[in-house]
DNA sequence: TGCTAATATTTAGTATGCTAAATATTAGTT
DNA sequence: AACTAATATTTAGCATACTAAATATTAGCA
């Protein structure tokens, strides 16, 4: 299954190695933030600092239940804050706190320069290619699950 | 993060969703199997049925800890057993039981339909651009961990 | 031979993902 | 207004991934 003859594990393995020397990057400078962890400030930070907790859910694309567990352990260390919309009592709200801030601004280089490392020697055009074949792989997967 | 724009979240996100469609497949059947605990069973049906544990660890491109879990859930199921090398007392090997052979010859047909989801539409030409990308994008990867 | 280093597995603890079920609140319908 | 359905979060329990440290065995060298 990874003799890289086949789509699946292939992406998958591209996939491991990318989070992999990301996370050696992060490791490197000693920023102790998670990947799923710093995902969530970057996406808070884009948004003015606070967001639904549902749009987290939507946004790293996983289980409410998962999102929840990362959002109490970014709470804990001081992170994120979470209060109770006041438009809707079924709903919170997460802001990003200064502590988080900080950290989402180092992070933000280290995800460039991963990104640089993949694509190194590959044109313009390749790069192009590339994105356009995986994007239509992505559309196959999104067609297939909505049959 | 997810907007695609880069090369690291719009492979995870086609990584992740290809699983997420094979798992399903694998629920719709009732195989009751989880996708890593698979992976050994085919692992070992392709190395006639009996391998070293470290072996397991390198094709499945994780933690020795991990397989070990993975190997203990295995076990408890009754997919697998593991005794200590003749040759070498420090190593374990695996073996596949009739159970666990079952389970692995359902899995290879959805593992196929899968893939076959994830290129429609796609011609050999734009498979085999495709794959030398991502080989390149591999490579590159693979070149940044040894430095 | 005996000491040290390398190798292989295991254990402990944490993070992240899932499903299923529980809880709470709001919306919609009669 | 009251009941039902939809929506949002939380809880519980499991699988999988990691690091770090413990354990056991073998290999290599003085």
């Amino acid at each position: 299954m990874h003799d890289h003859k086949a789509l699946g594990p292939l992406l998958g393995y591209c996939g491991h190695l990318g989070r992999e020397r990301m996370d050696a990057r992060l490791t490197e400078r000693g920023i102790e933030t998670t990947p799923a962890q710093t995902h969530v400030l970057l996406h808070l930070h884009r948004h003015g600092g606070e967001v639904p907790q549902g749009e987290v859910v939507s946004h790293l694309r996983v289980k409410p239940s998962t999102a929840n567990g990362i959002l109490d352990r970014m709470e804990e260390k001081g992170l994120v804050e979470r209060f109770v919309s006041p438009q809707d009592a079924r709903q919170k709200c997460v802001t990003i706190t200064p502590k988080g801030l900080e950290k989402q601004e180092q992070f933000r280089e280290i995800f460039a320069e991963t990104e640089s490392v993949m694509l190194k020697g590959l044109s313009a055009k390749e790069q192009e290619t590339l994105f356009d074949l995986l994007h239509r792989v992505l559309a196959n997967l999104e067609e297939d699950r909505r049959v």
